[in-house]
DNA sequence: ATTTATTGTAACATATTAAGTTATATTTAA
DNA sequence: TTAAATATAACTTAATATGTTACAATAAAT
């Protein structure tokens, strides 16, 4: 569960920061995630390794996407989130032939696989999300409204 | 962790059980694993429920393959083992717009990158797997051999 | 200068989930 | 009829993820 959850988690944050345009402490966006602060700053520490998010210490500070959000991509995000393998494979046992060559007679499907996805998230960006949900908030003020009036 | 760790676990099974060509107990299978008879007979009643694996009861009972492993692929145990969705996303903030929001900005990226996966793991069969893994026994075989002669 | 609000990170505690175990009904070959 | 299997439920233990507290470092605000 973990790896997918915090690259949703990830991606969450990069919307947060770039729809508010401005340094968000940790304080916020954990309340955005339900979360608590610690967390959040853990998560940020896997994007900040990958440039993807920088920090300001000090009162009035926060975190900023250190990227234009049109050049963070979901396989950025992805790829600073997955810690381990993708297709990860537990405990080796060596007295047995098909446990002992397992990762060998695989490595070639799940690379392959692995790669499938790389252009699929590659062509999505932050600036495209943020502005994709502008325009579901818009849309949704109006019917907001509309619902007001009648 | 969990879900590719079982994908993982549920390929060495239907290898293992293809490469001897019989019924198979969970017990030996367990010992493959490094696990335990509970344990795999858990993992397989997934593969149960998508028709790879068949069992019987009583004494020399175990299991087997439902299908020829040439119709097994990489792809159908990915999907009997998955469980849940595979970019999975935790807890939503209804309070927040963009963690509302969120499923429905990334389904059809996280749609596209799943399904870009699905013909790298079509491709790969139980068979492919089982007749590459006698080739390296084999090529052992052949070493070890030679390691004794000298 | 001092206070306040922040990050970064370590150490610890709690909660959740996965794995392992025991037990038992059922099945079937020997 | 016995022995060796599966299927599954209930329970226990172990592993992992999440949450919390604490505190040093930093920098803005006063």
């Amino acid at each position: 569960m973990q790896a997918s959850a915090n690259f949703t988690k990830a991606i969450h944050i990069c919307i947060y920061i770039n729809l508010k345009g401005k340094l968000i402490p940790s304080s916020q966006l954990a309340e955005s995630l339900k979360t608590n602060p610690v967390v959040v700053r853990r998560l940020i520490a896997l994007l900040r390794k990958h440039n993807i998010i920088g920090s300001v210490s000090g009162s009035q500070g926060g975190f900023h996407l250190l990227r234009p959000a049109k050049e963070i991509s979901l396989w950025n995000i992805f790829e600073a989130t997955k810690e381990e393998e993708f297709f990860h494979r537990p405990k080796v046992n060596h007295e047995c032939v098909v446990s002992s060559n397992l990762s060998g007679l695989l490595f070639d499907a799940f690379q392959e696989a692995e790669r499938s996805m790389k252009p699929k998230l590659k062509k999505v960006s932050i600036a495209f999300l943020t502005n994709k949900l502008k325009k579901i908030i818009g849309e949704k003020e109006v019917s907001e409204a509309i619902k007001g009036v009648f």
